[in-house]
DNA sequence: TATTGTTATACTCTATAACTATA
DNA sequence: TATAGTTATAGAGTATAACAATA
């Protein structure tokens, strides 16, 4: 566990590293990451995330002042905000992570097939498995 | 890229959960994390959770003032302070790496020779080579 | 002169509680 | 009644700049 704490710690300085050169903290870019596979709502996000719902709106309001994403309405129930990328978002997120070069550096020291591996444990040790009702 | 980020806060979000039940937020069960590998000074705190340097006067305060970790002059370098864990603080880490259930629910679906291989890449690939001068 | 750690400041993140509007 | 999102608030994290003590 040791390794795995040091290993995301590099990652997640990283991202946070590189999010700051956009002058993004890492809880925006992590909203920009999620949102890059496709619209969500405000409690989705704030799940997403793992931080109450309340913190989303200021998180998203300033990601919106800057033209990064957008609340649409959502058609089936009126209660509900989607958030989705602008074109913007798209490139800014786009562009933070193609300048993770720690990270991607780290990942080419390995092998096509190394890389597959470590893909393939990481699905399988973190990926949420069905709950057991 | 995207795995590894899923991986992330999958790992991240059991951590800060598990923190949040001793009632510490995620930095400073991060720097007890740091500490528990041994003691370091106030710089190479900062440097090591990739923040700056007046932040960790912060959150060490908090720590102290809880009993989890002290101050120690340094014996060679008088501008220096080392901090190092107490007793209280290694037992809280302890705990708080103990109750992060889905990481270890996730580690435990791999065979011991799965985990291996994933620690051997991750090493690879996280930990940083020699500078090329 | 440069470095270590602290303080002051301003902005952001975070959880809690109370609120509106929907369902 | 319950849920989605917002607002208000207070404590914590964060970077910048300026400072004292030491190297």
């Amino acid at each position: 566990m040791e390794l795995l704490s040091v290993s995301l710690a590099a990652y997640y300085g990283d991202f946070t590293v590189s999010a700051a050169r956009e002058n993004l903290t890492a809880s925006q870019g992590k909203t920009l990451t999620v949102l890059r596979r496709g619209a969500a709502s405000m409690s989705v996000l704030a799940t997403t995330l793992t931080c109450d719902a309340s913190n989303m709106t200021g998180i998203v309001d300033r990601l919106e002042k800057r033209g990064l994403v957008r609340r649409e309405p959502s058609p089936s129930d009126r209660r509900v905000k989607n958030v989705a990328l602008t074109a913007d978002g798209e490139r800014v997120i786009d562009t933070i992570r193609g300048r993770m070069h720690h990270t991607i550096a780290g990942l080419e020291r390995l092998s096509t097939q190394e890389r597959d591996t470590l893909y393939t444990l990481l699905e399988r040790a973190f990926t949420a498995p069905p709950e057991a009702a």
